[in-house]
DNA sequence: CTCCTGTACAGGCGCTGCAA
DNA sequence: TTGCAGCGCCTGTACAGGAG
């Protein structure tokens, strides 16, 4: 059997075998009085070696003993507390459990038995906290505010000799004690203390306020980013789904196109199954890529690789083992830059410019002529697919592939440059 | 008219590879 | 290890054209 004990002198409270309890056997779960105040040791290891020392006689003690040689009565006056019970039952977690759930009342204490307890009613000025803990934990002190009510409880508690829950709220509290007070004349200084204490309960209810508006507006707001979220899938997944329509879409009009001129498409010259913009037939320098392959056999997705060759589409081809490289190669920049060399070559890049526009940095400057607006859209979805392997975030995508234009344009700055550089060590060579 | 964007160009900085 | 050349990249400037 076990009993649920509230020792008076600190007001811990701790599930204890009745045999802990000095003279006391109960028969049943309420057999006991909850207004008495029992003897009790706090450690069931102190009573089963006061029982030991009891078999032996009592006196005499043994070298281990408390005390040095001041016997076992001594030491069983450290050992006994004054305590009050508040519950009983068979098993130790059925108790901590029942008292852990329900809120224990604790009874006042009878006069009589507070007489007979004596000096123990006097508890401490601070630390009165009343705590449903065990025993390693028990003794941990509150802080700030609690600290604070806990002064005010115990001073309340010390003057009325009443048992105050720990649970009642501090109009409560006043409520009971002012009687006890108005009784004792003292009203000054409660007064003053229960106005600390019930601001401090107001302060208390307003930042749990606080913190419930708080919680409530996180939970809208999670609500709304998952309801983003679920968009936002839906929107990549409808993405995805026109991208490979699209893609459809551009195989079929393709194919199309090269239907008129069948014999071209069976021969696999690639170059005539798409239409060359004019600028492109101007200034034809598509040379590299316009070799006749036969009909290509699909791989990498939507890539097809044939005789050591790969097809970016509309007709252009470029060396697989570079493609390869060109696939490794860190950077949107190197990348669209290599890609560019691949396509055009530098032959034809240093002698072009991206949108056929003049500089504007000389007055009489000639316009030279622009790269295929064609193979550049060739150049963009390369790079497009590149990114989207990376990320599916279409404003990144769009903003990395706004610059494609502006890296082919460095690269025809640095080919120049070292072409420039070239002539310059050639002329110094010369003179020399 | 102003502001913004895109393009071409020059110059410079930092990294890398190579030869002395 | 050091100096140099080549290359990639960044920044600043000038200008054109479109949007508001």
């Amino acid at each position: 059997m076990y009993a649920f004990v509230r020792f008076l002198e600190d007001n811990v409270c701790y599930a204890l075998p009745v045999s802990c309890v000095q003279d006391f056997s109960p028969t049943s779960r309420l057999d006991f009085d909850n207004q008495k105040v029992y003897t009790v040791y706090r450690n069931p290891d102190e009573a089963a070696a006061a029982a030991e020392d009891e078999e032996d006689g009592g006196g005499g003690g043994s070298p281990g003993d408390w005390g040095g040689g001041g016997g076992g009565g001594d030491r069983d006056r450290l050992l006994l507390h004054k305590a009050q019970i508040l519950a009983l039952a068979e098993d130790k977690t059925d108790l901590e459990n029942s008292v852990m759930q329900k809120k224990i009342k604790i009874p006042k204490l009878s006069l009589n038995h507070i007489e007979e307890a004596g000096e123990v009613t006097d508890y401490g000025e601070e630390d009165v906290e009343l705590r449903h803990s065990k025993r390693q934990d028990g003794r941990k002190q509150s802080e700030g505010a609690h600290k604070s009510i806990e002064a005010v409880v115990a001073r309340l508690e010390k003057q009325n000799g009443m048992s105050l829950s720990n649970n009642s709220s501090p109009e409560e509290t006043f409520m009971e004690t002012s009687e006890g007070i108005n009784s004792m004349d003292d009203a000054v200084v409660p007064r003053v203390l229960y106005e600390e204490l019930l601001r401090s309960y107001q302060q208390q209810q307003e930042e749990m306020r606080h913190i419930q508006q708080e919680l409530e507006r996180t939970r809208r707001q999670l609500v709304q980013q998952a309801k983003k979220l679920k968009e936002y899938g839906a929107l990549v997944s409808e993405m995805k789904e026109l991208r490979d329509l699209n893609r459809r879409l551009q195989d079929v009009l393709l194919l199309r196109l090269g239907s008129g001129p069948a014999i071209e498409l069976e021969k696999g010259k690639p170059e005539s199954i798409e239409p060359e913009p004019e600028v492109q037939k101007t200034y034809s320098e598509e040379a590299n890529t316009s070799t006749y392959y036969p009909a290509p056999v699909p791989v990498m997705d939507k890539y097809i690789l044939e005789n050591g060759k790969v097809h970016l589409g509309s007709g252009i081809w470029v060396d697989e083992e570079k493609w390869h490289q060109l696939q490794v190669t860190q950077g949107d920049s190197k990348y669209t830059k290599n890609l560019a060399v691949m396509i055009w070559g530098t032959d034809v890049l240093k002698n072009r410019s991206v949108t056929g526009v003049a500089t504007k940095k000389k007055k009489d400057a000639v316009p030279k002529p622009p790269l295929s607006p064609h193979k550049l859209s060739i150049v963009r979805e390369c790079l497009y697919d590149r990114i989207a392997q990376e990320t599916v975030d279409e404003t990144e995508i769009a903003q990395r592939l706004s610059k494609v234009n502006k890296y082919i344009c460095e690269k025809i700055m640095d080919i120049n440059k070292s072409c420039k550089n070239e002539e310059r060590r050639e002329a110094k060579y010369n003179l020399q």
